[in-house]
DNA sequence: CGGTATCCAAAAGGATACTG
DNA sequence: CAGTATCCTTTTGGATACCG
């Protein structure tokens, strides 16, 4: 277990920084918002979000787990069953993302249109 | 400037996650709360979000400033002063990331906690 | 002061192969 | 199915030097 993880290391940096950034990440993001609504099983999330790889998805959910926003319930079936929920810490943590990402979806199209403006006007 | 830049490329991530990764990002996340009380200068903002490097502050503003949300006023004074401040749709971006904020620090405890108790369980 | 350009190190992230 | 382990590429980010 050599790989670089965000889990461990980054010990030169507030908590702050750290919760926020976990919560903020590219994978985060969108785990919370897809677990907001039901539980999902590992394969289901992979879907849900799209383009995420598996390394990718684990790493986030472990993060995710650690820090009490998600909870895991693997069924000691075969084959393996995995259900991923939100705690309600993670329920909180995702209304705010939520709010964010219902924001920028309505403003998407005002951001287009600045970044338009912006590229233009430097051409 | 062949330097990497996610202000270009990424041409194949679709809209809506571009935003909100801009958002999100690590210093935009620190940028937008910092501008929402007041309207910063370059090196305040340096010194406001501390342990972020020229380049990288360069670049979020860049970003920030193309996406619409950040607004750059140059004065064409000796020595140069440049004060950045928040558009319309910059102080709706920052209210949502600052939920986000404000819910991290709450319950930043909570988190802490969870962390140690899983940790524990499998050590 | 407020940047840009360049180089380099570190981290994130993907592909593939493998396992219980 | 739900992961791990490994290798490799891409991106991020810091340090430094320089410029208008």
């Amino acid at each position: 277990m050599a790989v670089s993880n965000w889990n461990q290391g980054a010990e030169d940096m507030c908590p702050y920084r750290l919760v926020l950034e976990h919560v903020t990440s590219r994978w985060g993001v969108l785990v919370l918002i897809a677990l907001e609504g039901r539980s999902h099983r590992f394969s289901e999330l992979r879907r849900a979000i799209g383009r995420v790889s598996e390394k990718m998805l684990t790493q986030t959910l472990q993060t995710l787990e650690r820090d009490g926003l998600v909870h895991r319930d693997a069924k000691p079936v075969i084959p393996p069953r995995v259900d991923y929920s939100l705690t309600e810490l993670g329920r909180e943590a995702a209304a705010q993302v939520r709010g964010l990402a219902a924001w920028t979806e309505r403003r998407m199209a005002d951001v287009q249109k600045a970044r338009t403006a912006y590229d233009e006007a430097r051409s």
